[in-house]
This record gives C-alpha cells, structure tokens and sequence, in this order.
DNA sequence: TATGAATGAGAGTTCATTCAT
DNA sequence: GATGAATGAACTCTCATTCAT
C-alpha cells in the first residue's frame, strides 16, 4: 500500500502544480510566465518542478489536455441530464453540448485563455500540434454525428455536406470561445448556444 | 525627384523587410523569431532593422494592421464586383464577405499565420489588443448592418438579436480561419461561405 | 548550522564577486567593464552574477557604499588610538581623519578609483547621485563640527564661517584623493595630513 | 584668399559643434552622450561630424583643452587687472586665480560638468590622460611659484615644502569644482577664495 | 563636403534546465 | 525527493563609425 500513497501523494502534487501553472499562463501567457513564477505559485523549488513534469511544453500540454477531457465529460453530463425526449432530439443533443461548452468557459475562463494559446501554439510546436488536431477531429466527428441523426430524424432539411455543416458549427463555437477570451462577458453564451442549435437550418 | 525616389526606396525596403519578418513569424511563431532571423531573411544587418521598425512588436503590429486593411479592400472589392441585382442583396453582400474573406486567407496564408497568433498574443499586449479590438469590432459593426438590412428586406426572418448573430457568423468566420491555420485545404471555403451567408436562417 | 553555513557561503560568494568587479571598475572604469568580465575575474558564469546583485549599477554602488562604511571605520579607529591628551584635542582629531583617509586610500587605491569614478556618474545617475549627497553632507558635518569644538577650545581662531572652513578642508582632501588617483604617489599623505590640520588658520 | 574664407566656414563649425558637444556631455554625461545626440543639437549630419573630428574621445578632449585654455585667459586677465599694489602682492595673485577660476566655474557651469568627467575618465583613456597630468602640473607650477614669491616677501611664514603646500591648494581649488558640480551654489566661491588665499598660513 | 542608411560587435539581462548538496 | 545556485545560450536593442550617393 506504500505505492499507492506515494501515488497519492505524487498526483496531488501534481495536480497542485497544475492549477499553479494554469493560473500564470492565463495571467501572463505562455512566453511571459516563467518556470519561477509557477513554483513560487505553487510554493515549491524551481526545480522541483521537474519532478512532476519534464518540461514547460509538458506542463502547457497537460493543461491542454485535461481541459479537454473535462470539457468532454461536462458536455457528456449536460447531455445526460436532458429529459429523455429532449435526449432523443439531436438538435436538443447539440444544443446541450453547446451550452456545456458554455458553462465549461464562463466556470473556467483562467483555463479558456490557456486552451486558447494553445490552439496558437500548436502551429510551431508539433508536440502541441498532435493534441490540438486530435481533439479537433474528435468534437467534430460529434457534431457531425449529431448533425447526421438530427437529419435522420428530420430535424434538418438534408444537405449533401454534413461535414461541412459540422465544421462551421465548431468553428462558431471555437470563435465564440476566442471571443469570450477576448472580451468576457461580451454576449450571452446561452441565447448564442440557443441561436446555433435552433435556427441554423 | 531625389526625394521621391529615397520615398520609394524606403518603403520599398520596409515592404521588403516586412515580407521577410511574415515569413519567419509563420514559419516560427512570433516568440521563437529572432530579430536576427527576420534581418538574415531580409539580407540586410541586424541594426538596420530598426531604421525601419522600432521594436519587434512594432513589425508584428505592422504586419497586423497591414493584413486587415488588405483584407476590408478584398471585401469591398468583392461586394463592388457583384451584378447590380445581388449587389442590392445583403445576403449576396454577406456572400461576397466571406468569399473574399476566405480567398485572402488561401492567398495569403502565410499572413493568416500571423494574425491568428496576433489575436492570442492580443490578451497579454494591450498595444495588440487595442488594435485587435477595434478590427473586430469594426468588422462585427459591418455584419450587424448586413443582417439588419437584409431582415428590412424580408430577406432574413426577424429576430431579436441582430448583434448577436453577427457575433456567431464573425466567429464562424474566424473559426473557419483558424481551422484553416490549423489545417490548410481541410475544408471547400466557397461552400463554407454559401452555406454560412444562405442557409443560415 | 545548515543555514549558517548557506549564510556564510552567500556573503562570501558577493564578497568574492565584489572584489572581482571592484578590480575591473578600477582597471577599465565603470563604461568600459562588462558583467562578463567581471564574471570572468571571479570565474563564475554570467548569470550568477544576478543571483548576488541585481544589476551593473546596482554591483557598482554596493562597492561605492562599502567603500564610505571601511572609511568611516577606519577614521573612528584613528581617532579611537589616539593618546587621552590628543584625543581632546579637536586638531589632533581632524589629523587623525585625514591620516586614516589617507591610510585607506593608499591601503586600497584601487577601489578609490572607483569612488573617483563614483563622483564623476553621480551627476548623471540619481540612485548614484543620492549615495554621494549624503556621504558627502555626513563627512562634511564631522568635519564642521571638529571645527566648531576647535574653535570653542581656542585651537582656531573664532571665524563667522565654520562651514564653509569645513567645505574647504573637505574639498582639499577630495583633491588629494582625486590627485592620488590620477598619480598615486605623487605626495606624501601625512605631510599633507600635518599641514592640513595644524597650519591652517 | 579661398582658402581663408574656408578656413573661417570650417573653425565656425568647429565651434558651432564644440558647443552643442557640451551641451549635451554636461546634461548627459560622456557615456550617455550618442553621436547623433550632438549632431541633432547641432543641426547638422550625423556622418557630418567626422569631418570636424576624429571620433567622440576627440570631440571631448578638444572641449577639455578649450576649457583649461580659457580658463588660464580668464586667470591672467583677473591678475592683470588688479591694482599695481595688488598685483605686487603674491597673495593677492593667489585670490586673482581662485576668484578666476569661480568665476569660470560659476560663468560656465556645463563646461565645468565636462571637465569634472574628464578628470575620472582620464584614468582609463591614455590621451585624456596626458592632457589631465599636463594641465595639473602647469597649474601646480603656478600657485607654487606664487607660494615661493609670497615667502620671498615675506606674506608667508617659510615652510619646508612649498610644493605641499601648493598641493593642498590646488587640491582644495579641484574639490571645490567638483563640489559645485555635484551641487552648484552649495557654498560662495568669493568667499571661499578670499579664505584660502588669506587664512592659510 | 554633406548625408544618413547600413553595419555589426557588443551591451545588459533573462530564464529553462541541470545538478551538487 | 527537494532544493535553489549555477549555467550559458539567447534575447532585444544600441550606437560609433563607415561609405555610397
């Protein structure tokens, strides 16, 4: 049982550093926060840090990802907690995943920022670059599949291009997001959530 | 005649430069960029860089500026070059916007680099985020118009929020933008802007 | 005992270091110094040089103040070994003072090119500029007041001006010292000291 | 006669630049002092200079040499005008030079600033130095052979060193300049003058 | 002669990472 | 494991001087 405590241990600490760093790269951004700034953040050495966590680039990464995962399982649960003939509505689906998003952002907009750099990032950072283009194709396959059964359905009018469709609906989402970024607070994520799913045809 | 042609030979030689410093900054990202890079590109010595440009932000902001301005003359020529039967359409109008959005985008992606990781810089430099604020909000102020004089001609159906639909089409626009940094060609970007400026209701 | 030690280690280290730079500053003067070379003399990386001081000026005034403390030390020492008979007597004192001035100077000559130099940036630097006001108004206050006492015991004769008797005083053993820069050697201190004190009225 | 009227055009702007030089050195200091500083206050080309003189430790050094120049006029002249009695008197010479000099001091405040940098740089840059130690011991030579003239006629006690003496003087004279460099006004050059031509035995 | 753009060798300072303790 | 001093390459920006025009 020793393991199992030091694993405890171990990811705690880890999980404390992580939210350390989160709050300086959303403060200062990636280039301008220092690995110091992240220790003294999180109360511990410089170079203990690198304990935890191999690198800068590792760190950044990791908070990329867990927001993701996160946003995943938000969106997973706001779709869940749908009453079941909303549940059976792809449109009601999308809506949710929407407004999931929405929620994740506003309660989370510290990690937003980094999630936004990151996506800045990735273009000159291959390592980034898997992660971003990954996640990316993972959320469009959802909405594309909502799109598809919503069709089924006949909820939509077909369209040849499903994908196509998808895509510019992800793209709203991630410029709402970028916009929330840059200006919070700038619009209503609810009735924008309520605009995207009810009245695209 | 002197003075003009030291006039050409200096703007001549800052275009030069400028060309030189889009060039790094896409391939390597703003913070990766030496000033050294940008004056080997541009075969000229390290120190006259700043007869030209007076700091490393300056350029980037330069180059900013520079895309968006371009890109309002794209847009307007495109919407000048419509029949006089669709010019009179703001939905032809919104078309005409993206589409030409979307070609200065494949034209210039290299540029499009550059502007993308502007706006994630743009939270962390208030002299970028000035200036990314103003383009977007002068670019959403012509979207809202569009859709307000598209509802007066019964083009589009009404509803309450003219303003926040803009916002989601400005946002699919730029979402569209980053996919295409993330990801060059992975969409059709006239079908994009026919499905944005004609389907959406 | 682990602080202690660390303790010690870290004043020795700035110690060393000081006495590297004080080397340079005297050799080449402030302009011509780099922190490299500094870090070369006390064969320590570049960087290190910050962990013990936060900048050139910052290294130069240290030296500049450390210099004023040994001096002030070393007068009251002077002043201290005098016999009883002599140490009430006001102009024994103020020989004494430019005894262990002159005793300092040549003792440690090369840092008194860096007080020399120290002067001179005064004027240009306003953190350097405060050290040398209130060093100098100090100095200038003993040495008034040695006067004043002087004056009172019947050593000198009553003149309406003490402090400007003072300022002269004090002027003729900063040209000394500034002489002893530009030609060390060049005179003999303790005639200079004699004079000083016992032949002027 | 060509030649004269160009060697009349090419002395002005010698001046004409030699007095923007001081300027700018008194109000910033040698080091902070750029080339295109003294151009601007010139009005003239930065390349422009280098016709007039060699580099920036020339331009310097030919202000530090005009000042002393002037400065020895300026002596000569006050001698020269003092009553035949007066000038009989070698102590009253001796107040004639230090009224002088207070005068310049006080008539040419920014060149005194340069003067007084001159004499800490003179340490570190050979030429300067050569002129520097020449100045001094001409100036050295002068209040001395006045002490040996003043013994002579008894205005002075005899003493062993009369070179001392005029070490002291002289010493005290320079702490005075770089007194008022550091705060002018700070104390009466008159004063002072008559004190240490007249109350020093 | 005058110009001022170009040069390019540094300057001081920062900071991710390492490693002896 | 934790520490934090040390490292040293890299950074942006400066400026005396040169030289083609």
């Amino acid at each position: 049982m020793m393991p199992r405590l030091k694993e405890v241990t171990y990811a705690a600490r880890r999980e404390h550093i992580l939210r350390a760093a989160v709050e300086c790269f959303a403060r200062q951004g990636f280039a301008r926060t220092r690995m110091e700034d992240i220790a003294t953040a999180a109360d511990i050495a410089k170079g203990a840090l690198y304990t935890y966590f191999a690198s800068k680039d590792d760190l950044f990464l990791t908070i990329y990802e867990a927001w993701g995962c996160a946003l995943d399982e938000s969106i997973q649960k706001q779709i869940d907690q749908l009453a079941p003939t909303e549940r059976a509505s792809p449109r009601h689906r999308l809506h949710a995943l929407i407004v999931a998003t929405g929620r994740h952002v506003q309660g989370d907009s510290v990690t937003c920022r980094v999630l936004m750099e990151g996506r800045a990032l990735a273009a000159y950072t291959p390592t980034i670059a898997r992660h971003v283009h990954a996640q990316q194709e993972q959320s469009l396959a959802q909405i594309e599949e909502l799109i598809r059964q919503g069709r089924a359905q006949g909820e939509w009018p077909p369209q040849t291009d499903c994908r196509l469709q998808a895509q510019i609906i992800q793209a709203a989402i991630h410029g709402l997001m970028a916009q929330w970024h840059l200006i919070p607070g700038n619009f209503s994520w609810d009735e924008a959530a309520y605009t995207l799913a009810f009245t695209i045809v």
